[in-house]
DNA sequence: AGCACGCCGACT
DNA sequence: GTCGGCGTGCTC
């Protein structure tokens, strides 16, 4: 009793403390919830909390700031649980959630539901149970038809969810049966939360500790003399556990697995547990596998020493520099050698790459130098699998990590370097959903936070990053000679109108590319076709009143997708079986228009039908090892033409490939949009780096209809500077990007007139508080409807000296708070991508 | 974003 | 009369 008064005196003394959690919620604040005082010395910012949000949820969000303020206008809930004993999110991480919620004008929930791995969230379900004081057949209570259903179905199954009484009573609204329940007490509604992640778990067998030493394992055959099957089994763990002279090995084991896979009696095995000779248990066990450090060697070039050289000594005044390496240059293992100097200084490494380049090829070629140390985070790893990583960055059982755009929220606490490799990669921005950050832009800012340096490495670097270079605020290191003497390809242009008028063509295809093709085949080398448009052709038309086939949530035609006879929309992913006649006027013809992937590889064949011919775009990839099956198909000759996306252009290093074909390069060049030029050189020049590997010269064939373009004779210079000057030139005289910063608005809304009056008040009010100048629009998009909602956009363009960037924010973040007010625009939404690609 | 709650039209 | 639709306000 003394105790307990003891006890309750410090506890008095004890201040209360309470946590500001972020939630996982897009509303813009943190949420202070109460700790209780026995909960008191185990919180921590950064461990995950589990508590009640609104009447019901139950949601788990991270701590972001530890205070003793009760809050004044409410009274706070307690948190009911902490989850974490450790941080799982470090004060730098909570410090760069914020940097981006603001620069991106997203939420730090937003932030928060893509940094943190989905296993390391736990969502919760509600359900309901009998109330432990109602008995159903001693009740007085009258009860509707639906309601005993439900109470007869809880007396067989203990508990059941929403979506199952409804699927039960064959109802969609439940609520006021639950209600009307829960009002008469008998039932209660309970949260039932789940964690998701799950430890791998191995069983695995060994011995009886008293069965190990001779004579007592000579007992245990002569016990089993009479029992062959078992004896068997005793003699199989032997042999690959042998206890007899390293007694400790039984320690470990034998995974269960092999026990089953020979001719040996599982059930022999049972008998032997429930002998007591064996036992069995469980480990947890990594879902990756282990492999052995440094087994390989990686020696400089000469060049590659002279440009690491010029790296370090340009780290020492810079925090960011420029790697410019053509393809081919060997720019990989100028990393891994700065990479492995890091490692040995002790600092943690992160080596970003674009989605498309990070390949079994290089994780492998990475394997082999930086073993069990290297984690890799991509985004066709499984939930468990990226936890895993998750927490072996916090025990530092990975120092380094080679991941995609999203390895940039891991919990780093010590980062000394930050690759970014192809730098110019449009998909390092996020852009659906928020938070539309820019891995780039935030490994530079992380960097900062580290005092860690940054590499950023491009064979075509942005215009943003070159112009930082050129402005001596990054330094620029370039790279210029190829591997291994290689050359750089030849290029020539084939004039597909001078071609067609000519009739030199054959339909699609140059005469140029036709014999080139029929070269290589003739040498026995292989052969790529990059054009970027998957499926079969992108819209069909009735041939007798030109009825085109349109999505109807997205004012989008359907493309033809050949090998599953289907039409698709590629913005909704919805989709239909091929029509066999027109549905406007019932003709039988339909033809088809416009290359994609698909219908050039079935041309191919038929032009060549000598060839093997392989396609790889999104549709032959989906599965998680169909890519490593075609690279390695390609690598061993079995495929003479790829054919395919932008997935053909990245990293990939084929010797036997000496000609490129760029089907149809004025797709990509009269893209509307600022950057469509930086993007066609961009592409093309990263497709051509894959002809001409080896001591010969490759050959890239581009087809076009705008043979005067400028920017066609700058890609076949590989004239990267000459490129950089005329394109730097435009857009300082038109006002784009690195001159200004670009904000795009986007506003959606199911009615079309609302969409575009929401707008227009916008971009007046906008207009009125930054001047007419900075705001472009309001325009409809070329796809001026997606998933059923209507679209517009405006662009906010501003000086970049000129313009506080966060003044002009909390302009925007207020007009839309304004605009919301307003009942009838109150259905719009709009959305701020700031730096948009 | 969810979810509760309220108000309204459309059917057993 | 319910049932289900959608509009609105709130979440520590």
């Amino acid at each position: 009793m003394s105790q307990l008064e003891f006890h309750s005196a410090t506890e008095d003394t004890r201040q209360t403390w309470f946590v500001d959690v972020i939630l996982p919620v897009p509303i813009p604040k943190m949420f202070t919830y109460r700790v209780p005082h026995e909960l008191s010395d185990l919180v921590q910012i950064g461990c995950r909390v589990i508590v009640q949000f609104g009447s019901r949820k139950i949601l788990t969000g991270v701590i972001g700031r530890m205070h003793q303020t009760p809050p004044e206008k409410y009274e706070a809930k307690y948190i009911l649980e902490i989850l974490d004993d450790e941080p799982v999110i470090n004060k730098i991480q909570i410090g760069l959630f914020h940097w981006i919620a603001d620069y991106y004008m997203c939420t730090l929930g937003e932030v928060l539901n893509i940094a943190l791995p989905t296993g390391l969230k736990l969502s919760s379900e509600s359900k309901v149970q009998l109330h432990p004081h109602f008995e159903y057949y001693e009740s007085d209570l009258e009860f509707s038809d639906k309601e005993a259903i439900v109470l007869e179905t809880l007396l067989k199954t203990n508990s059941l969810s929403y979506g199952e009484i409804s699927k039960l009573l064959n109802l969609k609204s439940i609520y006021s049966i639950i209600k009307s329940l829960v009002y008469k007490e008998t039932i209660i509604i309970f949260e039932e939360v789940k964690e998701k992640y799950k430890p791998k778990k191995e069983n695995r067998i060994r011995l009886k500790p008293h069965w190990l030493g001779k004579n007592q394992l000579q007992k245990a055959f002569d016990e089993l003399a009479s029992k062959p099957k078992q004896e068997a089994i005793l003699l199989h763990y032997l042999q690959h556990v042998p206890v007899f002279n390293e007694p400790e090995l039984n320690q470990k084991g034998l995974i269960k697995s092999s026990f089953t896979s020979s001719d040996l009696s599982g059930s022999s095995l049972r008998t032997l547990i429930k002998h007591e000779i064996f036992e069995e248990f469980e480990v947890i066990v990594s879902r990756f596998d282990s492999y052995d450090n440094s087994l390989a060697e990686v020696n400089l070039t000469e060049t590659q020493l002279k440009a690491k050289d010029e790296i370090l000594t340009s780290f020492k005044e810079k925090d960011v520099t420029l790697l410019h390496g053509i393809t081919g240059s060997g720019k990989t293992e100028l990393y891994i050698s700065l990479i492995q100097d890091a490692l040995e200084g002790g600092s943690q490494i992160l080596y970003l790459l674009p989605e498309i380049a990070l390949t079994t090829q290089i994780v492998s070629r990475l394997r082999k130098i930086f073993g069990d140390k290297m984690g890799v985070y991509h985004s066709k790893f499984s939930d468990n699998e990226r936890v895993e990583v998750w927490k072996g960055v916090l025990s530092g059982r990975y120092q380094f990590v080679v991941g995609v755009r999203s390895a940039i929220f891991l919990p780093f606490d010590n980062l000394g370097l930050i690759v970014v490799d192809e730098e110019h990669e449009s998909s390092y921005k996020q852009y659906d959903p928020a938070p539309r950050y820019n891995a780039r832009d935030v490994a530079m800012v992380m960097a900062n936070q580290h005092h860690a340096k940054v590499l950023l490495g491009s064979a075509t670097p942005s215009m943003e990053s070159q112009y930082q270079a050129q402005q001596g605020k990054y330094g620029l290191v370039k790279l210029t000679t190829r591997f291994g003497e290689g050359q750089l390809p030849d290029f020539v242009v084939a004039d597909m109108i001078r071609e067609r008028n000519k009739k030199l063509s054959k339909g699609e295809f140059s005469s140029e590319l036709v014999s080139s093709i029929n070269q290589a085949l003739e040498n026995k080398e292989q052969v790529i076709i990059f054009q970027n448009r998957r499926g079969y052709s992108p819209y069909i038309t009735c041939n007798e009143c030109g009825w085109i086939p349109k999505c109807n949530s997205c004012a989008v035609s359907l493309t033809y997708h050949q090998y599953r006879k289907e039409l698709r929309c590629h913005y909704c992913g919805y989709k239909e079986p091929l029509p066999s006649t027109c549905e406007a006027c019932g003709a039988t013809h339909l033809k088809t228009i416009g290359f994609g992937t698909e219908k050039l590889e079935e041309e191919i064949s038929l032009l060549f039908p000598q060839a093997r011919v392989q396609r790889m775009d999104l549709d032959t990839t989906r599965k998680k090892r169909s890519y490593d099956t075609i690279i390695s198909d390609f690598e061993q000759g079995n495929i003479d033409i790829l054919v395919g996306t932008q997935m053909v252009s990245k990293g990939l290093d084929f010797d036997n490939v000496n000609l490129v074909g760029i089907f149809d390069v004025d797709r990509m060049l009269h893209f509307p949009d600022f950057r469509s030029f930086e993007r066609t050189f961009q592409l093309s020049t990263q497709v051509s780096g894959r002809a001409g590997r080896r001591n010969k010269k490759g050959k890239v064939v581009i087809q076009t209809r705008s043979i005067d373009q400028p920017i066609l004779k700058q890609i076949i210079e590989h004239g990267y500077d000459k490129f950089y000057q005329n394109e730097i030139a435009e857009r300082h005289a038109h006002h784009y990007p690195p001159f200004t910063r670009l904000i795009g608005v986007t506003v959606k809304n199911r009615d079309v007139k609302l969409a575009s009056l929401t707008a227009i008040k916008l971009g007046n009010l906008i207009k009125e508080k930054l001047g007419t100048k900075r705001v472009l629009g309001p325009e409809e998009p070329i796809i001026s409807k997606i998933r059923n909602e209507y679209l517009m956009e405006l662009t906010i363009k501003l000086e970049r000296s000129q313009v506080n960037l966060a003044k002009v924010k909390s302009i925007l973040l207020e007009t839309r708070l304004e605009l919301m007010q307003e009942k009838e625009l109150k259905t719009s939404k709009i959305i701020f991508d700031v730096d948009p690609y």
